[in-house]
DNA sequence: AAAGATAATTGAATAATATTCAACCAAATA
DNA sequence: TATTTGGTTGAATATTATTCAATTATCTTT
């Protein structure tokens, strides 16, 4: 057996999925050709970055969430860019924001369980700069990516 | 000119999008029809709750990104889900997590400007039961969704 | 206000894509 | 090992997206 799920499930994050049209037309009572013109022109002008999945993270061993607020070293403080595209660079990690306030990044991760985020804490989020990590971790989400559960 | 451009917004927030069967055949070297079969199971198993458009937010007039923690009265402590659920209703609010820590709930927030945050805060975020609001204010996005910006 | 240019809407034709089905194969179970 | 269940696949069909050309609306310039 081919294990195609994991991979659908990779590039259904990234993307890979498309708008229906015709099924839209009907929703809002259009030609399909004039729904198609204004997704077309959404896409052009960059509105829409892309179409992609939305799981229940649960099901796909990315049960535990965490909002994670990071409070970086005076010497990291004015370039925090740096350290954010870092952290944006490991899946887990679901965003990642520069922020005003009480911490400087504040990043959403999502793992398998409290170990795997114990992994992640110890391998990639303390790192040098880092002096302070606050873990808020989420006890059930009631919704997410605009979906209420 | 029929405003056709939000309510496809609205619809790409909770879907109206489907997987690319033969892009994703192509790309992962399979037939279109195993792949059509994986994806089937996937969503009959619930794996995948949605299709739906990731947005550039900054275009969308909804450039202004809040985290926002949750302090509960003792009062509703013990059932933070029905202030949770009520809030979730609100289409400004992206996502609502139940939490441990610092705060009971964690929502992040997206709208426009400063000032329609200023009137969410008003009407919808303050009501009884919530004793201390912590604004954290997104001033850069490096990932959002599991897209890198 | 008129003329010209640009943008948006639409139906008909076509191209591309998803879906169904039946046959086959693999894996699990008893 | 026989039997059932689940996964893979090609061929046929149904559905859907896309293109194109014509029409209409909107904006711009004078």
């Amino acid at each position: 057996m081919k294990d195609i799920t994991s991979k659908l499930i990779d590039l259904f994050k990234q993307g890979y999925c498309t708008p229906q049209i015709s099924r839209i037309a009907k929703k809002l009572k259009e030609p399909s050709t004039t729904i198609h013109y204004n997704i077309k022109k959404l896409e052009r002008d960059g509105l829409v970055r892309s179409y992609k999945a939305v799981f229940d993270h649960k099901k796909i061993d990315e049960g535990y969430c965490v909002y994670v607020l990071i409070s970086l070293s005076p010497d990291e403080y004015g370039n925090p860019e740096k350290v954010a595209k870092e952290l944006a660079k490991h899946v887990q990690i679901e965003s990642v924001d520069i922020c005003t306030g009480d911490c400087e990044i504040i990043l959403k991760v999502r793992v398998k369980d409290q170990n795997e985020y114990y992994q992640l804490v110890k391998t990639v989020i303390s790192r040098k700069g880092i002096i302070k990590i606050k873990s808020l971790t989420s006890l059930k989400q009631i919704k997410s990516e605009c979906i209420t559960l």
